[in-house]
DNA sequence: AGTTAATTTGAATATATGTTCAGATATTCA
DNA sequence: TGAATATCTGAACATATATTCAAATTAACT
């Protein structure tokens, strides 16, 4: 166990303390780009919310308005069209309008992949 | 289109317009229940940050330690314990302590095949 | 044009959250 | 036992966030 101590990284200065140097590089290495490590968290949070969960899956098995989702989760119809614009801002979620409707449901088939996997979590 | 006009709920007091109560009516029907949605939320809650998210991406090839994860990030160490401690109320981290060290790995398969999804969308 | 209906927008607010700092624990080694 | 090391804890703070309210759009219908 030699590498059990600390050694000390940039340079002279000695901030920063690393037990393991191999592991630290090897992550360094194998790491995603900041951006898709943005991005990709960006679309985990987005579902990180009970109510906007909810929302996707509801929208996972039929198309629905603003209406009909504000009465399916107790919620102002204004709350509900600004979560919406969150998921239309990632491109999870697509609109359309028909009249004075707009209708919404899933833009992405990695968000339903997602939510398939988060429930047979759940159900198992 | 017949039912493109708003209905009213909760009786009398007709607090909530519904336009399509058949969709609100499945949605509540097919919806997982409340704990549930809960619980899934605080998994996906808890990959949407960037530092979190790097955390576990590194965690799904080697053991870390905290100083080896403060170093990767560029953070300090206090802030990767404070993080790992929601991975472990969630039972996805494990940690296995050697002296002084304190080795951290993924300690669930469903955390690890989300990443999996997510890291294929980011990269496709 | 004017009215009604569905949705959106922006401000406001209360709450949650990520990070740091300083100090506390726990473990090893002399 | 005492010093050193790795990690944890709690308070504090600045920032982000979810929701509501009031007002603005947008589209259909008369």
């Amino acid at each position: 166990m030699g590498s059990a101590k600390a050694k000390c990284l940039d340079g002279e200065a000695c901030q920063v303390r690393v037990i393991h140097l191999d592991r630290v590089e090897r992550a360094r290495r194998e790491t995603v780009s900041e951006k898709e490590l943005n991005w990709l968290s960006s679309i985990y949070k987005v579902l990180g919310d009970p109510s906007r969960l909810k929302i996707v899956m509801a929208l996972r098995n039929v198309e629905m308005c603003v209406c009909d989702l504000a009465a399916f989760l107790g919620l102002t119809e204004s709350a509900i069209s600004h979560q919406l614009r969150r998921f239309k801002d990632l491109a999870l979620v697509k609109s359309r309008r028909e009249g004075q409707v707009i209708y919404y449901s899933l833009d992405d088939e990695h968000i339903a992949e997602l939510l398939n996997i988060g429930l047979a979590h759940v159900t198992e």
